[in-house]
DNA sequence: TTACAGGTTATGGTATAACATGGGATTTTA
DNA sequence: TAAAATCCCATGTTATACCATAACCTGTAA
C-alpha cells in the first residue's frame, strides 16, 4: 500500500556557481523509500521550476496508452511538451540536484532558489519573483473574501 | 531496478560519418532489464523518426485483434504502415545505433540528432525542424489549455 | 532568557566514474 | 571481393559521488 504524501512548507537555498542546490530535507524524507531522484520541468503558466516524483508522469503516461488515441495529433503535442521538457534529478547522499541551465532561464535563478510546496508537486523560485507571485496570490484571496463571507451568512440566517 | 519505463528529456547528439548515434544513456538504462534493442519507424504525421521498445508495439498488435472494430478503418491502415515501416535497432557495448539512410533522410537528419521524449515512445529530429515544432507546439498547447483534461492538468498546474 | 552541547542540514572543494565520440579491427552481407 | 555493419579500444569532457567543514536547529540546563 501506497502511504501518502504531502510537500508543504517554503524553503530557501543557495544555489552554487555550478548550478548545485540542496533539495530541502522534508522533501527528501517523503521520497527516501520511493526513489533518490525527482522530475523537473519549465512550468507552462509561471515563470518557476515545477518537480515531482516520476510516479506522477508514469500515471500520466499510462493514460495516455489506455485511451487507444494512439494516432491522436492533440496527444502527440501534449507528450511532446511534457514528457520532452522534464527531466530526472537524482540527488547524492548529501541532497543536492544539479538545476540545469534550462529550468534556471525559465525561472531567473541565479544563486538563490525558494522551494514552494505545493502537495504533490512543489515549485522553484527565484526570490523575487515569488515575494511578488505571493502577494498577488493573497491580494486575490482578499477580494474574493467578501463573496465568501455572503454565502457564509446565507448558511446561518 | 526502475519500476517505471518513462523516455523523457530532450538530448541532442552527433552523428558520425557511418550513421552512429549514441542512444541517451536514460534510455539505455530504461531497456538494461528489456533488451539491447530498440524500435524506429518513420512519424506518420512528422518530418521526425520514432522509437519504442517492440513491448509497445506488442501490446498495440494486441489491441487491434482483441478490439476488431474499436479501431477505424483509418487506422487500421495506420497501424499497419508502422508495422511494415519498424525495424530493430540494436545497440552495442557503448550504447550506439546506426540509423538507417531511408529514416535520416525522412527526417532530414545530416551530422547531429535531437532525441525528444515522448513517455512510452521518443522521437528523433534534425535540430532545427525540432525548434520549429517544440515553438509550434507551446503555442498550439497554451491556446488549448482549459480542454485539456485532468491527468495533464495534474501535472502541469 | 541565555548559553551550551549534540545532532542535523547546507555548502564548498575535489577525486572519481560515466558518457559521448573518434578511430580502427573484425565480422557479416550482397 | 568490396561494402557495410558490428565490435572493441582510446580519449577528452562532463557530470556524479564522496569527504570536510561550516551553519543551523533543537532541546536542556543554568
Amino acid at each position: 500500500m501506497r502511504k501518502s504524501f504531502l510537500f508543504i512548507d517554503t524553503i530557501t537555498n543557495k544555489v552554487d556557481a555550478k548550478g548545485r542546490v540542496s533539495l530541502p530535507s522534508d522533501y527528501r524524507a517523503i521520497l527516501k523509500e520511493l526513489s533518490t531522484e525527482i522530475v523537473c520541468y519549465r512550468s507552462l503558466t509561471a515563470p518557476c521550476i515545477e518537480g515531482c516524483t516520476e510516479e506522477l508522469l508514469d500515471k500520466l503516461a499510462a493514460e495516455m496508452e489506455n485511451s487507444m488515441d494512439f494516432f491522436s495529433q492533440e496527444q502527440d503535442d501534449l507528450t511532446n511538451l511534457i514528457f520532452g521538457d522534464a527531466k530526472r534529478f537524482p540527488f547524492d547522499s548529501t541532497g543536492r540536484i544539479n538545476l540545469s541551465e534550462k529550468l534556471m532561464k525559465h525561472a531567473g535563478i541565479t544563486d538563490t532558489a525558494v522551494f514552494v510546496g505545493k502537495g504533490r508537486k512543489f515549485q522553484i523560485w527565484n526570490p523575487e519573483n515569488w515575494a511578488k507571485e505571493e502577494a498577488r496570490i493573497r491580494a486575490e484571496v482578499l477580494k474574493k473574501r467578501p463573496v465568501l463571507n455572503k454565502s457564509a451568512e446565507a448558511v446561518h440566517d
